[in-house]
DNA sequence: GTGGTCTAGACCACA
DNA sequence: GTGGTCTAGACCACG
């Protein structure tokens, strides 16, 4: 599990470490059940607050991506399957689909490339 | 034109300005050359400062999305289309795809939502 | 005499006539004595507003480019010479021969292009 | 480091920032990776807002001179040294070396003026 | 404590 | 009348 935070990005580190765990997730590089580093592991990994580390890990529990268990620590929780897509993503896809337009990119193409960035998620 | 803005969203008032003029564009509400409200029509229309206003056309204006001619006023820019897609739209989706997957949403349906989003800026 | 104007440039228009017509001048385009457009014909020409020419034209003449002749209109001024560099200029050198190197340009090629940029005024 | 601002030229105060900021990147006196002031500090050093503060450095950052990092606050970026010199500034000097010309400088001094300048950057 | 965002004004250059 | 700039505050997210 390598992490590529961009410090100087716009977007908060916590939801950086936050999006590439789901990724991962997505990808299958993290599975259910597996464990998770510590906060302080993970702060100290990637050169970061141990609050900021703290942040993103309440994000993905809140999200229920991962859950905290008493003795195992936290680990990649069994996935839902079922909750269909949450509206904000939707609408992000409408908003970021109408940028592919806008800069060129023709029905085809963008679904190609849509086809492939699911696929990535699936083994 | 009518933008609905969410004044306790997280997300800052000038991007939600953005986001909903880049999806005015992609939808063909807004067309190229046409003339987009001065800043303090803007500002006084929606009940926000001139400031924050302004902040929304930067933002779109670096985006190449509007230009600021010095007779005209701001107007949408003439399509660019040759720009390919900004590896962080890319990226977007990649993220968005990724969630959509996990919620249990599958390929074939995945692909017909994108195909819905992205037409509704071909008219 | 043919003039590129930028209306969506952060420098303003009268500036923008005002820097061309130096630069014909320094290219030999301009010929001291020449008559100029009268301000209303440049207006047209370049679809501005009259104040706008009229502008660049005071802005001509305040720094000796140009002379306003009663019976002849504006023409191009015979040229000065002996004035020396202005501090502006130096000042501008400076800050452009800083962001020229900052831009990884070596010495020898900035010296080449500064006498290249140079000699396009001599004939 | 030291600015010194003028507030009654027509130059806005943050491009006057700005620009001697550059300067000061290109003489070596701000180092890549070396800590910039606050924007609050900046501010109250200047004696000015800080939103005009925050604009020099938005500018800086625009250009790629500087990077904010969540964990440090404004750092000088590395240099970039590959991206060759932007048109613009091939056109500032194209017109400041032919009012060079025109004033009388001829082009041994000039080059001469010109190599000092870029040669101030060298240590 | 840092930058990011926002407000409610104001003045000025430009067209 | 337009956008550009600036002020003097304030609140909040982030680290």
């Amino acid at each position: 599990m390598l992490l590529k935070l961009d410090f100087s990005s716009d977007q908060p580190i916590y939801m950086q470490i936050r999006n590439q765990m789901v990724l991962a997730v997505a990808r299958g590089e993290l599975r259910p059940g597996e464990r998770l580093p510590t906060i302080r592991a993970l702060a100290e990994e990637c050169g970061i607050n141990m609050m900021t580390a703290n942040r993103a890990y309440q994000q993905l529990r809140q999200e229920g991506y991962i859950v905290t268990d008493r003795r195992l620590g936290t680990v990649v929780a069994s996935v839902k399957d079922t909750a269909g897509p949450r509206p904000e993503t939707v609408e992000a896809l409408r908003l970021h689909l109408g940028e592919l337009r806008l800069s060129g990119v023709g029905l085809d193409e963008a679904l190609a490339l849509c086809r492939k960035l699911y696929e990535e998620g699936t083994k």
